[in-house]
DNA sequence: TAGCTACGAGTCTCCGC
DNA sequence: CGGAGACTCGTAG
């Protein structure tokens, strides 16, 4: 007894017949445990004036005292299962009788409803089975508990028609012990221990309640150590290999598994292999199979009791990291500055075969070697820690916390029910029109000097609070209203998702002191989302005012500032949503930085009187100084005239140093040639530099033509959809890859090079590059868009194609 | 088990000449 | 052959 803090890593509900439980699985200061709740029952809402026909499926209707959002009151029903709710919900669909929340999971609003994001306190009776403390209805409620993950990192190596030569596991214990296990099959291993029973009891936890670090997960049996640590264990057979993997599992217990495509690939595979031979799949905390299913084309997810599934290369990207490509080779190297034991240059999937025909140690090898890359490149960039975060925040467990209207969800619904309203269904909501989005104004485009750039700080968040934008306030809209400035209203007193910006915005403020970039990044994240979300049919809050009302502010907003920045003399060149890049003054220039200070402090006053006197509101706005360019260039668009939008190049100086930025120009551009992009960075540091163009650019086609670049001269386009949908045009990155037959048709993204024939994927062979297209094409535009403004085309000075300068 | 809009550029295809 | 418009992709915020 007592109280027991902890974490819940899963939330489930088990239905076998007539009972339905909720239960939540994790880890505490007392070691893993599971609770069942078994008091609760699923529900959804109806009106109360809806008389329903005579088939029942609920067992009990209640009255509430909730709206829906017209107003009209409406009733609870609840049901002994989640079948029955759908049963009914499916029943009351076709008879057109309106539900509410009956999309909502039963397992997800017993936590929201208590404010609960992870992290509980519980108490109540509880019983040891098998290692993992249970309780049965305990007393439960929100709480705070830092856990300690254990995390394993799994890939396993398969062979020719489909066998499973071995598995690799690479343990992290909470308290920082690591562990490596190899299962290698080997027909001619004995297994001189007996065959492998089924997995025994877990060893207790020891007093401080870590679960001890493990030196042998298969006692008695003998291994083989491995030259950069780790054991080995042969197994004579697939079936003894899968069970060697239970007992692996099983000794090691992890939170969380991770790896490199290890749902959509590994699992999907050890599913396969368990059916074959007849074993169950049994990795579960409860011993119990994980669900496996593809969400979204080639976006996999893996559900069981106990731990939590998350794979490398999504999880990468949810944090923004960007690479070349997502093969754990490129990343490794990337980010750890190491490579594979078996390089790209090898043909990877021989020489697998070769190391199980002749080196199983050194298959081995490699096959821990990447279980450890995949872990060092989370432990590198603090993933789990990032991931944690953004589920205590938002709610969400930790393999949902991508998930945008599920986040908002978690927050709103149970303030919205507070307040009296119960939320549509989300398929029953209706689309609205086109909203617009931010604004983007130019001025001339061509050279600057002293450009500073100040922008809004979470400007969209902050219109949130300022307007209090959201769906009570837009309900509530009539009591003591207020408008926006594009007239849309709200209510001054009712509304939630202010209050709750601003208890992130303080949170933020505080993990930034406290040094914790991930929580900060966790927080601007979500806060970041709620923007998109409730401008999305997808979300059950939606509705057309709120986004309109948010970016129509957020266009005043800019507009109000540029107009206040001109009247004070300044010249302000360009704009995007939340930034204006204003030309110092002459006067400026001598402490460019207190000048461009003294402007944001005249601006946020100018701001905030003018929301106080129009609104009567007090403004959260907040302009900052983001950026002073000593040299800027806006170019034209490509037709010629004005300036082009969202394209720019500065040269700023930091710490001293001159820093070239280019945004949205070719440079930036993936589907750039990386000789393009190489050749534009040069030209834009000469051009700042005042250093000379011309003799370079002209050699820079001489080498061109001399074979200097031919490894930049690689094209990369994304594959958007399979090739032959490709019908209404064929653009070249699609003819390149349809060159390849069959091996283009999985192809996610077309290399490839122009030839004097075409397009031709970079696998084929390419002798004939076409440097003409290359010069006409990659080089010209940019020289041309800079150069234009001093006066020099590219055709005067390379001789043009009819002058042949430079002969093809 | 769906966050958003704004924007530019290149190439292809069609259509009229 | 040239222009218009559709299609496709990648990017800024």
């Amino acid at each position: 007894m007592g109280i027991y803090k902890g974490y819940i890593l899963t939330r489930e509900r088990i239905e076998v017949g007539h009972s339905h439980r909720l239960r939540y699985s994790g880890i505490s200061d007392h070691g893993p445990f599971e609770i069942i709740i078994t008091n609760n029952r699923p529900l959804f809402f109806i009106y109360r004036d809806k008389n329903l026909p005579k088939r029942i499926f609920h067992c009990e209707r209640r009255q509430v005292d909730l709206t829906a959002f017209d107003g009209r009151p409406v009733d609870g029903l609840y049901f002994k299962t989640q079948r029955l709710l759908y049963k009914a919900r499916r029943y009351y669909e076709e008879q057109g009788i309106q539900t509410f929340e009956a999309d909502i999971h039963p397992e997800e609003r017993y936590l929201m409803e208590r404010f609960i994001h992870g992290g509980i306190e519980f108490e109540g009776a509880c019983h040891s089975r098998e290692g993992v403390l249970q309780f049965v209805d305990p007393q439960i409620r929100k709480g705070d508990y830092s856990p300690l993950f254990s995390v394993l990192s799994l890939d396993i190596e398969t062979g020719r028609e489909g066998k499973l030569y071995s598995i690799a596991c690479h343990y992290k214990s909470p308290t920082g012990h690591i562990n490596g296990v190899v299962l290698m099959l080997d027909e001619n291993a004995h297994q001189t221990a007996g065959s492998l029973g089924s997995p025994g009891p877990r060893g207790p936890a020891d007093v401080s309640g870590m679960r001890k670090g493990i030196d042998d997960v298969l006692p008695g049996y003998p291994f083989e150590i491995l030259s950069q640590g780790g054991h080995l264990y042969r197994m004579p057979d697939e079936k003894a290999l899968l069970k060697a993997f239970l007992n692996v599992m099983d000794a090691f217990d992890p939170d969380i598994i991770i790896g490199w495509h290890v749902i959509g690939f590994d699992l999907l595979f050890l599913e396969r292999k368990f059916r074959d031979c007849r074993v169950p799949f049994s990795i579960g905390r409860e011993h119990g199979p994980p669900r496996i299913r593809e969400v979204r084309k080639g976006l996999f997810r893996a559900d069981m009791c106990g731990r939590i599934v998350i794979d490398g290369p999504p999880a990468l990207r949810a944090a923004f990291y960007s690479f070349d490509n997502f093969r754990l080779e490129t990343v490794a190297s990337e980010l750890l500055g190491v490579g594979k034991d078996i390089g790209e240059e090898k043909d990877k999937v021989a020489e697998i075969e070769r190391r199980f025909r002749e080196d199983k140690k050194g298959l081995a090898r490699y096959n821990l070697l990447d279980c450890k890359l995949v872990a060092d490149i989370f432990e590198k960039t603090g993933l789990i820690d990032l991931i944690y975060k953004r589920a205590t925040i938002s709610g969400l467990s930790m393999d949902r916390v991508g998930m945008s209207v599920a986040a908002f969800d978690y927050f709103m619904l149970p303030h919205i029910h507070r307040n009296g309203f119960v939320a549509p269904n989300i398929r029953d909501v209706v689309p609205g029109g086109h909203a617009q989005g931010g604004w983007v104004f130019t001025k001339e485009a061509g050279f600057y000097e002293h450009v500073v750039v100040l922008d809004f700080k979470s400007l969209y968040p902050s219109i949130i609070r300022t307007f209090n934008i959201d769906p009570l306030s837009r309900l509530r809209g009539d009591r003591d209203p207020l408008d926006t400035p594009m007239g849309i209203g709200f209510s001054r007193s009712a509304h939630v998702l202010p209050g709750y910006i601003k208890s992130l915005m303080d949170k933020r403020e505080q993990a930034k002191k406290d040094n914790d970039p991930h929580l900060s990044q966790a927080i601007k994240i979500l806060m970041n989302s709620f923007y998109g979300v409730m401008g999305t049919a997808g979300c059950r809050f939606y509705h057309r005012d709120l986004p309109s009302a948010i970016t129509g502010t957020g266009q005043w907003v800019l507009k109000t500032t540029r107009d206040y920045l001109e009247q004070d003399g300044y010249e302000v060149i360009y704009g995007d949503t939340d930034s204006v890049f204003i030309c110092l003054k002459e006067t400026d220039l001598s402490d460019c930085d207190g000048a461009a200070k003294k402007l944001v402090s005249r601006t946020n006053r100018f701001i905030t009187r003018k929301i106080l006197e129009e609104f009567g509101l007090e403004s959260r706005l907040e302009i900052e100084y983001e950026k002073h360019f000593i040299r800027f260039f806006l170019p034209a668009l490509r037709g010629g005239g004005s300036a082009a939008k969202k394209r720019y190049a500065g040269m700023m100086e930091k710490d001293g140093k001159k820093e070239l930025v280019l945004t949205g120009l070719e440079f930036v551009r993936s589907d750039w040639t990386r000789f393009a992009r190489n050749f534009q960075y040069q030209l834009f540091q000469r051009i700042f530099h005042d250093q000379e163009v011309v003799a370079w650019t002209k050699q820079v086609v001489s080498d061109l033509k001399n074979h200097v670049h031919d490894r930049d001269l690689v094209y990369r386009k994304r594959l958007t959809k399979p090739l032959r949908e490709y019908t209404k045009v064929v653009p070249p990155h699609v003819k390149a890859a349809l060159l390849l037959g069959e091996e283009g048709a999985n192809l996610r993204e077309s290399r490839y090079v122009m030839t004097l024939r075409g397009p031709i994927p970079v696998e084929l062979p390419h002798t004939d590059l076409d440097y003409r297209h290359y010069v006409e094409k990659q080089l010209k535009p940019i020289f041309d868009a800079v150069m234009a403004f001093f006066d020099l085309s590219f055709d005067e000075i390379v001789g043009g194609r009819q002058l042949s300068l430079f002969d093809f």
